[in-house]
DNA sequence: CGTGAAATTGAGCTCCCTCAATCTGAGTGG
DNA sequence: CCACTCAGATTGAGGGAGCTCAATTTCACG
């Protein structure tokens, strides 16, 4: 385990179809997973926040099936997959932490799969600010004050609408009194408002 | 490794909630993969062709996540976890396969999000379609003569579209001469132009 | 300040959802 | 053999949410 590694904003942690010879985990910063489709667009998959993995897809082929780029200061650790196997084949509890956190990522996208499958666009931007929140919150971080480092395209792109839709939707929530929003920096005055929108009580 | 295992269509393999004690790999037949939300309807996560595996989500807690039922006779293989866990013991070939596995459903599952991101109605349809007719290829029965297991409303369901939408999109592929549909018989025309639409060239 | 990118706001239009009627086909009983 | 039934699928009409295009406004950085 090699650590205490440092990217700059915009840089690139991994390419698509790089050979995978390592997991990261990333230390602070954030970063957006992404990959570019045939008409030269961002797919936006997800973004990283501390504490959380990157790389995990490559165990399906050995190579790396999208892009990743810091959107702040990055700080993260490098697992040499070699590494990891060796150390696999002595600890079983590894072996289950493993697959749990495999399990993990497969069970949270399919659960975002079916969030973007039910949900108005309101309802979309909603489970995203709450599901921020949750994670941020797992890191003991503030849950109610954020700032968000990614772009309205960005967010749009993850969550399958427009940039202008999203600014619309902070909009109503602002008008609403759910949310504070300045620029890219938000107070959650409702949790409870936007966790109900978020989960299909719609 | 337990096998030759049979199930009626209707009848359900594994349930949301229950703790995961084995993987079940799927011989003949197809299954819905899918939770029911707080209102009471279903989310229809995918759908379990032959030679596919159910039950990887439920590493992330140790119990399965969503209920998985027959949609036809359903034939499959029981593989007891601490079974599985001695195996992985002992074989680092198979280590390496369980992660392939896990990080291919992973990888697949980001897939089918971009898709619901990207795409409009037809789009997703001949997406559907498309997957379908792959995974068909793969397990060596035909990719453009096949029966849809599942009524429109579940793949409506799927796609996070109404069951009318996907009709009409059917009707267009026919009328566009791409598809001959009579009931749930699909005969693929233009696997091409279904590819195409599919892939968001659009 | 000044400049450019990012975000907000507005207006019109399109695609898909909603609601409703019709059609098809498989299973049942007379 | 045929009428009946009922669920699933198709088709039609109308309305609304979100996309497109365009004009400001705000914000970060020099």
């Amino acid at each position: 385990m090699q650590r205490g590694r440092q990217l700059r904003p915009g840089v690139t942690l991994v390419r698509a179809g790089e050979p995978m010879a390592a997991l990261f985990v990333v230390r602070s910063g954030s970063a957006k997973r992404y990959s570019v489709t045939l008409g030269g667009g961002e797919q936006v998959h997800g973004f990283v926040l501390p504490g959380e993995l990157v790389g995990l897809e490559g165990f399906a082929s050995g190579r790396y099936t999208c892009e990743v780029s810091a959107l702040e200061p990055l700080g993260y650790c490098r697992v040499p997959i070699r590494k990891l196997e060796q150390l696999l084949e002595r600890l079983p509890g590894l072996r289950r932490e493993i697959l749990r956190l495999l399990g993990q990522a497969l069970d949270e996208s399919q659960r975002l799969r079916g969030e973007l499958a039910l949900s108005d666009a309101r309802g979309r931007v909603a489970h995203f600010l709450a599901d921020l929140s949750h994670r941020l919150a797992r890191r003991g971080l503030s849950p109610t004050e954020f700032h968000l480092s990614m772009s309205r395209a960005d967010i749009a792109r993850h969550l399958g609408l427009t940039l202008e839709t999203v600014s619309r939707a902070l909009g109503t929530f602002k008008r609403e009194g759910w949310l504070r929003v300045r620029a890219r920096d938000i107070s959650v005055l409702r949790p409870d408002a936007l966790a109900a929108l978020g989960s299909g009580i719609a």
